[in-house]
DNA sequence: AAACCAATCCCCCAATGGGTGAATTAAATT
DNA sequence: AATTTAATTCACCCATTGGGGGATTGGTTT
């Protein structure tokens, strides 16, 4: 059985310090990398290659909800364990969409910790009490809503996508023209483009399919 | 300590008395009520008076989401602890906005099942290993948007709802008039008195906001 | 060289938005 | 009982916005 190897983003030292003795003194758990800061993620991670990284949401420079997206791009087998103090609903959906494997607050005790590591490293989704309590709470009161993922590319060009940003702030064409530098004319040309190829015919249909598809 | 009062809804007469027995079996917990369908849940929520519910999602009749939604919304103070077997996003989608208090999978050993019903019984949340997997799953590849909650009420008529669910839907003035059996002008000065309710000044604007503030 | 596409621009006409006004009905308030 | 408020219905005028077709340029691909 191969020891787990942990990374700690965490900012503060306290709890970096019990963080580190914890892991590298139970069996089965090595820290391999601890780092105050997400702003040299990169080379973190591939210096201390670990299994799992506990996260921090908040610290300085990089926030944890950055580097969480970050690392989830780059090094997709590399599972991450947010941890969490706040009751922000904004930070807890923001980094529930970085892509984390499992979300534990900081007032867990520290068995709680290594119980989660290993759950995260198996392939598990460890969440805590709190945390699920908010995310049944997301869904109960209505406040979030399935898109179908973007099973299609529309392959609109990088100025059709930012024409069609706009749209759905709801500027006007000769806004748009003004923000994008180009004539009222044009502004029309990419917006004829855009709904071709969403296969749509006004507006209102562009913009309800850019919400729901997520392409805004 | 008050014993917790547990009614069952499951169509499956197995499934059905090995629940009774574990839960009549087991100190601190009382079966109240046990039911095959949905059918009737609001008199036989009214005769048990469960502080739990267990509901399965497939019934005969009113299935398990339907009845769920139902008892939410009427007794708001009873928990209900879905218990599911299947992989299906979108049903588990449609149980977690039913409202429920905590999902299990039928998979589950019994003591599981034990202290999920504590647990919500006590104002928690117990999400089983798998179901927790799978909405992790719909954060992280986006298949969900956050929605501002209803903060402000718009109040909008039943009519002026109905028409800017098809503004939303992407249908013409004269379309929508056919549908909703008025004429063109009507639908305009609906139309008018929507924009001024929401505060905005364009179609697009006013798609955005319904969809967003979850108004459609 | 030909075909393609993104990005730019122009014109015609239909759809939409704002203002104003008004009749009927129902509900709420005084 | 009288008044007010609001919802629903309809109408007209007119300015702005939006949709469809067409066209040019420059760059890329075939």
């Amino acid at each position: 059985m191969k020891e787990i190897r942990v990374a700690i983003f965490e900012d503060n030292k306290l709890l970096r310090d019990a963080l580190h003795a914890i892991i590298d003194g139970t069996p089965g758990y090595t820290s391999c990398g601890i780092f105050t800061d997400g702003n040299r993620w990169e080379t973190d991670i591939n210096r201390s290659k670990p299994d799992v990284v506990l996260m921090d949401i908040e610290m300085p420079g990089l926030n944890g909800i950055e580097v969480t997206k970050n690392i989830c791009e780059k090094f997709p087998p590399i599972k991450i364990l947010i941890q969490t103090v706040f009751n922000d609903n904004e930070k807890i959906f923001a980094a529930l969409c970085a892509g984390a494997s499992g979300y534990t607050l900081k007032t867990d005790p520290p068995h709680k910790y290594l119980e989660a590591i290993t759950d995260v490293f198996n392939g598990g989704a460890p969440i805590s009490a709190g945390v699920a309590k908010k995310i049944l709470g997301f869904f109960a009161h209505k406040n979030v809503i399935l898109v179908s993922p973007n099973d299609v590319d529309y392959q609109l060009s990088n100025r059709e996508q930012e024409i069609l940003q706009l749209m759905v702030k709801g500027d006007s064409y000769p806004v748009i023209a003004e923000k994008a530098f180009i004539s009222y004319e044009t502004v029309r040309s990419h917006v004829k483009h855009i709904y071709k190829k969403l296969h749509v015919a006004s507006r209102s249909e562009a913009v309800t399919k850019a919400i729901q598809k997520g392409l805004a």
